[in-house]
DNA sequence: CCTACCGATCGGTAGG
DNA sequence: CCTACCGATCGGTAGG
């Protein structure tokens, strides 16, 4: 059974997701794939090479979510509830990467640190953007604070990795729908 | 200079909120304070007590909040208010043990960390019980969920250590006064 | 992909 | 609180 890049990169993906990066040793991870950790240096660079390459992985993946929901025809509420359900799906099926991205950010040396911080803001930008659409037609409300309550949005996003739980009672629609009557009431409602 | 038990407790708070667990070896710990690595067994009997401790004063800190919210008079939302601007207070005035006791609670041993998690549900009750009184007496949208929607609420509250910045644009009232208004919206809202 | 290893660092202890 | 250590483990390399 031999194994490939993709493979070592997949397993320190599972691995970095659910032990993190500083619990998780080179041995382990050659452990995951039934070969010693030194073998793994045949596939990659090091540790921290597949750390970059995991996280790089997350940020691709919520950029093209954001990129596509952005594009989205119709209202600003329209336009969010895309980016609510494309940030749904990125958890969803690439939970590994996108806990790594999340939650190991730190222990990037400072140059993958910086592009993470770069992918980040850029997200969020586009969540902003709508924020501002929002605002300016009326749909939000004028108090509504597009970096403030972006990131209460974001934060309610960021946080389902941590508790959604795929056999639970809460289906993917009823999530979506949830998340986007409660974000929805928070910018729109008549608090 | 003689140091204390408090002192090396206060100094792992720090520490272990800018670094991680894993990421703060005994030997920081000791330069932190000006001596060596092994001095710090002369106050503590390890490293993982001394997560240990970090750990259930945020915990506490959390739980004495959420009583005094709770017996706050008034509607559900004077509740939501103050559980809130308690929540608010605890993350600002105790920054190092709450990011200590919200991510690093993974480093515990399963006996500590599982009093972690029953803490954590402890006070979850407190926002779940709010949100049942305000559905009951008709403040709060019918279909709202009290477990989904106050993940929702406490999503927003715990990624405020993880943004917010005490010199920043954004004063302490007046963070209070945008979460409880967009938390609100997305509880009462006509989203 | 394994064998055999490297220097560095880890949490922790004995003894003063 | 320091000196002087311990065994274990770390990321990584040379050579095959």
């Amino acid at each position: 059974m031999s194994h490939t890049r993709e493979d070592v990169i997949a397993a320190a993906g599972r691995m970095f997701a659910a032990k993190g990066y500083h619990g998780t040793s080179m041995r382990d991870l050659g452990r995951e794939l039934g070969l010693l950790g030194s073998s793994l240096y045949s596939h990659v660079g090091g540790k921290q090479e597949l750390l970059v390459e995991v996280v790089a992985r997350g940020a691709k993946l919520f950029q093209a979510a954001a990129d596509r929901a952005l594009a989205t025809e119709g209202t600003a509420a329209d336009r969010l509830r895309a980016l609510i359900a494309g940030h749904v799906d990125v958890v969803l099926d690439h939970r590994d990467e996108v806990r790594t991205f999340l939650n190991e950010a730190r222990s990037l040396d400072a140059e993958a640190r910086a592009a993470v911080v770069e992918a980040r803001d850029r997200y969020e930008e586009a969540f902003r953007t709508v924020l501002r659409e929002g605002i300016e037609d009326g749909s939000f409300r004028p108090e509504v604070d597009p970096v403030v309550d972006g990131i209460f949005v974001l934060s309610i996003l960021n946080a389902i990795e941590r508790w959604y739980d795929v056999s639970g009672p809460v289906d993917r629609s009823e999530l979506v729908a949830r998340l986007h009557r409660f974000v929805l009431g928070g910018l729109a409602g008549g608090g």
